[in-house]
Formats: structure tokens, C-alpha cells, sequence
RNA sequence: GCCCGCAUCGUCUAGCGGUCAGGACAUCACCCUUUCAAGGUGGUAACCGGGGUUCGACUCCCCGUGCGGGUACCA
């Protein structure tokens, strides 16, 4: 078993029901990087629920993974020393595990019906006991058992839980100690011969060498069942790390109410990959100090198990859109154009570049991208109200006039040249105006704005202007004014 | 019901017996600014409650409370 490849080795064990949820990315993300540099990150498809299995569901979660920059090392797709990695291909590893664990006395085969089951637990709950398997079939002898199977009886294998307690030093959470008293017979292999997570989970992470186990504290419950079955094969089980859940904004547990919960979502949002991995890797992480912008390469370095918080997390858009910001602007120019690509109509590369270049300072989504730089796709269209909503009629017709007038020259003054024709026209006798000087530069600058995007907000002037050319300016500029002059 | 986990500003967090309880997001004010941003400066804002232990508790222990999880032939 030592000759597995990697350090550390830790995996990341989805089940495909649907779409990646944000909790399960960030243990992923978790996964990924407390492997670290010299460890081995891998993908195991945990399919035995054939009732909730959806094979669709399998290519959209590696396409999440990849797309966060998640690479696995041994998955599904790629193979590897302990491959498969999909665990309905791995059926009779569990059946053999079963097998043994009953023949080591440390299982059972359980003829219940799952009315008995239910029943049993009515009355139990009716007398203030805790739910478990009462043991019925737990001296079933192995002659009876089989006979009984021979028969057309169906059974599913049950742990014996011995008596006793478990105990492990948990990588989060500190010391734990479960009473044994208080954990059930779990079944381990179902009647249709899957088995239950619980086998599975034990027998692949031995199989594979799994070092350390990553997962949600939902599973704390469980894992004293866990340490039984690795104990009773006679393995040596991994070492747990039980990260803390991810909550709403009112505190509940993150789910369909609370907006977008799963990755798919957030990257339709407009959120980069880069974002998602530095803000997912401070919920429920830190580096004890004040640095705060991480990429996946540095959370790699950096990450380590003792620096895991035990508290659960509140997942904060508005702190996501901090983030995507910073990202957004410390991407180079070229990078961000490839990643607004997908927002905007087609556009030669050169284009798109410049239109990056634009909104990368004024933007934490991109999907604010289509709106901010819409005039370069579409003439402008502010009607005469609009365009002189800033200014009385006659005055912004003519700021616009001797804009046009003053467009040709060296773009770097025309900032300057607008300016100065703002001012000259709020001195003049007829045309001009009470209001103060900075207001009225601005309101002029408005009239220019609206008649070159049709748009309140816009990338600065002189950008739009060297974006569109002297010649589409002008034409612009034109139809404004046309518009402004007809009743 | 039973078992278990967690608990610092609204949010993410630092703190690991002695700090004016720090940073960031958000928020407010101001500055910069032709819009929107970005940036700069400053402000408001937290140790759940009660007992202990200790010369001294946000830090350690107990109880309570709150929130959360588990309690399936789901993961």
C-alpha cells in the first residue's frame, strides 16, 4: 500500500444527484489544497444510490471542478492506480468487504422488512428512545441465514456495533468520544448489493490510501460506524477533518431560497473562477494574518489543517462581489477580454481588448459588461427630452455643436478641449447659464454622454471617443443633434 | 424524543490568560472625479447569558440559551 503515488492523498467523493453545490466545492476546494504541493487530490464518483443516481450529472461536476482550476490527479475520466473510480464499477470490492466483516462476526445479515424497521422506530420514538435497529436478526445463525436466502428472503448486511466507545482525534473539531451504546447496526450492503455509503466510504479510501478525509460536519455522527468497520477489517483508518457547514444569509442551511447555491449559477453571474476559490476558502479558513486576496496556487501553499475553523459560515454575496472585483481588476487586459467574450456580440480581438480595458476598473460582474458597453454595438438612441434633460434645449445643442467642431486634434487634450468649451459657453450672454462651473461642466458633459451611448453611465468620454473613431462620433453626434432639432 | 457540534462587529475573520478586542466586506461622512466605478481619509459597529478557576478572563471548566447537524436499504 505504500508505494501509491503522493504525500498526502485526499479525495473529494460527490455524489451525482444533480448540480455541485457551494458547500460540496469547498470542501473540494479544501481537498485540493490541503493535499498540497507535493500531495495527490482525487475524484471518486459515489454513485450507490441508484434511486437519486443521474449519470448527466457526472461530466457537469468535472467540468465545475476544472473550471475552478481544481485539477485531480486520479478520477474518473483519467484513471489511476486504483482505478475505477466510479463506485458502481466497484461492486464486488464491497460485497468481499461484506463478506469478511460477517465472517469476522463484525456484521450481520438483517432479514427486517422495512415495515418492522418503521414500526420499531414509531415505538420508539413514542417512548422517548433513541431510534435504533433493536438487533432482531443479530443471532440469526449462518446456517439459518443462508437457508433463509436460498428461500427467495431478501437481506442487507448490518454492522454489529460492539460494545464500547469510539474515539478520534478529529483535524477540526479536537478530541471526540462516542458512546458505542449509541450507535446503530448500520447497514452496510443494501439488498439490491450496493453498498451503503458507510461501506463504501471505508473500503475505497483504504483501497485508495486516502490520507485525510475532508467532509461536511453532517457526517460526525457517522464516523464512529466508520472506525468500527476500518477496526473490525483490521485497517488503519485516515485521519477525519470535519469542516463546518455553510449557511444562508438568514442562517439556515444554503439552499434553493437563498438564490444562487451552486456553481453552474455563479459563473452565470458573471463571478470568475478566481473569486469563487479565494472567497469559498475564507469560509471556514484563514491564514492568521491580514492578507486576504489568495489564488488557488497560494491556497495550496498556504492552507493547513489547523488553521480550519470550527464555526459554520454565512455566505455573503456582497463579499463575493468585493472579491470579483479585485479579480477583475488584477486579470491583464487580454485574460479579461477572453473571459468577457461570452457576454458580448462578436468581436475582433483587438476590439474586445479595448472594451476590456474600459470596464475593468468599473465592473465586479461580468455580467455588467453588456450594458456598460453597449454603445459599441448599437447606434444610440436618447431622445430630445433625455438629451436635454441636463440642459435647456438650445444650450446643449450647441455644447454638442462645438463638441463636434472641436473632435478633430490629439485625442490626449480633447478631456481638456471639452472642458474649456463647457466653460466658454456658460460664459455666453444667451446661451449660458447660473449654474456653478462644476456643474454645469458635468451636466454638459451629461448631454454628450447621452447623445454618443444613449446611456447615463458610460466608460469615460474620451474612451467611448477613441473606441468609436472621429468619423462615428461625429455621425453620432450629428443624429443628436438632428433629433434635438426636430419638434 | 435521543445523540452530537458550534457560539467575537450585520457578514467573513484575527485573537490561542494581561490588547484602547485588529483587519476586510457592507454601511455612513468627507476627499478625488465630466457619469459609473476605482482610489484615499475618517466614523458607527462585536466578545450570547449565568456561575466558577485565576491576581487577572473573549480566551480554561460547568450550566443555561440560541443556532445547526445526525437520527434511512440518501449521501
Amino acid at each position: 500500500m505504500g508505494e501509491l503515488p503522493g504525500n498526502r492523498r485526499l479525495r473529494f467523493a460527490p455524489s451525482p444527484t444533480g448540480e455541485l453545490h457551494i458547500g460540496n466545492v469547498r470542501t473540494a476546494l479544501f481537498s485540493y489544497c490541503l493535499a498540497g504541493e507535493r500531495g495527490r487530490f482525487l475524484v471518486r464518483i459515489e454513485d450507490t444510490d441508484r434511486e437519486r443516481y443521474r449519470p448527466e450529472s457526472v461530466p457537469g461536476y468535472l467540468e465545475t471542478l476544472d473550471w475552478l482550476g481544481l485539477r485531480w490527479d486520479e478520477g474518473p475520466d483519467r484513471g489511476g492506480p486504483c482505478a475505477p473510480y466510479v463506485e458502481s464499477e466497484r461492486l464486488p470490492l464491497y460485497a468481499t468487504a461484506a463478506e469478511r466483516l460477517v465472517a469476522l462476526g463484525a456484521a450481520y445479515p438483517c432479514f427486517c422488512s422495512r415495515e418492522r424497521l418503521d414500526q420499531l422506530r414509531a415505538a420508539q420514538r413514542v417512548a422517548g428512545l433513541p431510534t435504533r435497529y433493536d438487533g432482531h436478526c443479530r443471532t440469526i445463525s449462518a446456517q439459518e441465514a443462508g437457508e433463509r436466502r436460498a428461500g427467495g428472503e431478501a437481506a442487507v448486511t448490518r454492522l454489529r456495533v460492539p460494545p464500547g466507545e469510539s474515539r478520534w482525534d478529529d483535524l477540526v473539531l479536537g478530541p471526540q468520544r462516542f458512546d458505542n451504546e449509541t450507535v446503530d447496526d448500520q447497514v452496510l450492503l443494501k439488498s439490491d448489493g450496493f453498498p451503503t455509503y458507510h461501506l463504501a466510504q471505508v473500503v475505497d479510501d483504504h483501497l485508495m490510501g486516502i490520507t485525510q478525509v475532508v467532509r461536511a460536519v453532517e457526517w460526525l455522527p457517522s464516523t464512529p460506524k466508520h472506525l468500527i468497520t476500518y477496526a473490525a477489517l483490521g485497517w488503519v483508518p485516515p485521519q477525519f477533518a470535519h469542516v463546518p457547514l455553510v449557511l444562508g444569509p438568514d442562517h439556515s442551511k444554503l439552499s434553493k431560497r437563498h438564490g444562487a447555491q451552486t456553481v453552474s449559477e455563479l459563473r452565470q453571474l458573471g463571478y470568475l473562477p478566481e473569486a469563487v476559490v479565494n472567497f469559498l476558502a475564507f469560509l471556514g479558513w484563514s491564514p492568521g494574518t491580514e492578507e486576504e486576496i489568495f489564488s488557488l496556487a497560494e491556497l495550496r501553499q498556504r492552507m493547513s489543517f489547523e488553521r480550519l475553523q470550527s464555526s459554520p459560515a454565512v455566505f455573503d454575496r456582497q463579499r463575493l462581489d468585493y472579491l470579483n472585483g479585485v479579480w477583475i481588476r488584477r486579470l491583464p487586459v487580454e485574460t479579461l477580454a477572453e473571459r468577457i467574450l461570452p457576454w458580448l456580440p462578436a468581436t475582433p480581438r483587438d476590439r474586445l481588448v479595448a472594451l476590456a480595458a474600459m470596464v475593468q476598473e468599473r465592473i465586479r460582474r461580468l455580467d455588467e459588461v453588456p450594458q456598460l458597453v453597449a454603445f459599441a454595438f448599437s447606434e444610440p438612441e436618447a431622445s430630445a427630452e433625455a438629451l436635454c434633460s441636463e440642459l435647456p434645449r438650445a444650450t446643449a445643442r450647441a455644447f454638442l455643436e462645438r463638441a463636434r467642431a472641436a473632435l478633430p486634434g490629439p485625442q490626449g487634450t480633447l478631456q481638456d478641449r471639452l472642458r474649456e468649451i463647457a466653460n466658454e459657453l456658460r460664459s455666453d450672454a444667451e446661451l449660458g447659464s447660473q449654474l456653478p462651473e462644476k456643474q454645469f461642466v458635468r451636466a454638459s458633459m451629461q448631454v454628450l454622454r447621452l447623445g454618443l451611448t444613449s446611456a447615463r453611465v458610460s466608460p469615460p468620454l474620451t474612451d467611448v471617443v477613441a473606441y468609436l473613431g472621429a468619423e462615428r462620433t461625429e455621425a453620432r453626434i450629428a443624429a443628436a443633434l438632428e433629433r434635438l432639432s426636430a419638434e
